[in-house]
DNA sequence: ATATTTCTTGCGGGTTCCCGCAGGATCGCT
DNA sequence: AGCGATCCTGCGGGAACCCGCAAGAAATAT
């Protein structure tokens, strides 16, 4: 069995290439890169049935190559492995996982145990693993009336790229309203509330929240960044000229 | 001649002590921490002429850990070793720099002689080391009307906490129009403009672009959160009730 | 099928923001 | 002292935003 690690840093590829000799006696080969773009186009090949993958690098990100590597074969095995719990790789991830595959999540300071015994279910067995640090965070995050909806999401992050709500209005194809209402919601969820009255911008102030309670996370939004720039030369010449 | 790690990696703080191990047979023993307050803790014992400091740590942060050591002992010398050559640690540090001290900034990624090079010569030599990247990195950025002054990265990093104009003319003690032309120029030098009329909100989009550019952090905003909430306390209590 | 909750959209007005204009203040240079 | 260059500040208006109100659409419940 031939398995694909794709990790930007040199300690932690090292400890991932060990733990997978000693826990997976059953792969035959490893291919390790360090970045996501070159992961991607590796797996292209088809050659790997299991891929270890790293969330945060520079170039293109984890949740990007899964996309792509889930776009060309949409049977492989990835286990995803992260330093943060972040809502928005969560999301992320769950958008894009096929139907007939199966994905883990752990926590790179999770114990050696678990990783290992996140690796065999994954990878070998073809479960879904999350490890319990994540899942509690985003349960304790998402119980109440704190889950954001996925529209609110998309909103959320249209804000935080610099959109004004007629330019979210009509990247979501919806009234101006609606993205207020969006915003309303969003605010009272990410408890943006007018306690210091005219000293706080609920715009700014929402973006402000959900990085900090990790809701968005950098990484994502760079990527989405590249989208929304695909939509804006798309949207230029839909408009005429 | 002792020394102290503040490192919450396992893998990095290893590697780190072997190589301080390899090339510094000087220091004769040292303590390894994983955490930021821990740190600064260890350190305020002033056992440590030499501290080697991650920035991108789980509570108390790199910039907010050494500002405690060099209150506490201004002669302390530390070597910051971080993944990101964000000007946002940059400016945090370069502000709280001790006259009669010395320090520098390795970045994870560069190969083990600049590492040990940067070690002796901080640590033993008391010199200004900055990691070639991470200084020509900063070049390219503030070169030519790109460079934030002071104030205005002030402002900056008041907007991106969520303020609203009038809340930062209170905590900077500057008049509303002062803010505003404070964030004309910000918006400018941040290359927000009016590309895509109606569509952008220069407020937000100026978040973005600060964020995507790493003139700011995620790190740093968390702990001038802080500083801000500290303030709206004062505040409160400061103009009656 | 009817009732109930939830979502969407338009209208309108009170705030905040963006920014051109113009009078002062400050600083550096000669 | 004189004289630009830069910065600070107030004024004012147009645009964007925040949000209550209310009617219709859509999804859910009973």
């Amino acid at each position: 069995m031939k398995l694909l690690i794709v990790e930007d840093d040199a300690f932690h590829a090292q400890f991932m290439l060990d733990t997978i000799a000693r826990a997976l006696p059953e792969v035959s080969e490893i291919t390790h890169v360090a970045d996501g773009a070159e992961g991607a186009a590796e797996a292209a090949s088809g050659r790997y049935p299991a891929v270890v993958l790293d969330l945060q690098m520079p170039g293109r990100n984890g949740v990007e190559a899964a996309r792509a590597i889930w776009a060309g074969h949409p049977a492989t095995r990835i286990l995803f492995w992260s330093n943060y719990a972040d809502e928005a790789y969560l999301r992320g991830i769950s958008r894009i996982v096929p139907e007939d595959s199966a994905y883990g999540y752990v926590l790179k300071t999770a114990a050696t145990g678990r990783l290992e015994l996140a690796l065999r279910a994954v990878l070998l067995e073809g479960q879904i693993v999350v490890d319990q640090e994540v899942h509690r965070f985003q349960q304790r995050v998402r119980t109440p009336r704190s889950a954001l909806s996925e529209g609110e999401f998309e909103v959320l992050l249209d804000l935080a790229l610099g959109l004004t709500d007629k330019g979210i209005a009509d990247r979501r194809a919806m009234s101006l309203r609606s993205v207020q209402n969006r915003l309303l919601s969003i605010y009272e969820k990410l408890g943006v509330e007018g306690e210091d009255a005219g000293l706080v911008n609920k715009r700014t102030r929402a973006i402000n929240r959900a990085l900090l309670t990790r809701t968005l996370n950098v990484e994502t939004l760079r990527s989405a960044e590249r989208d929304l720039e695909k939509w804006f030369a798309d949207h230029r010449v839909g408009s005429g000229f």
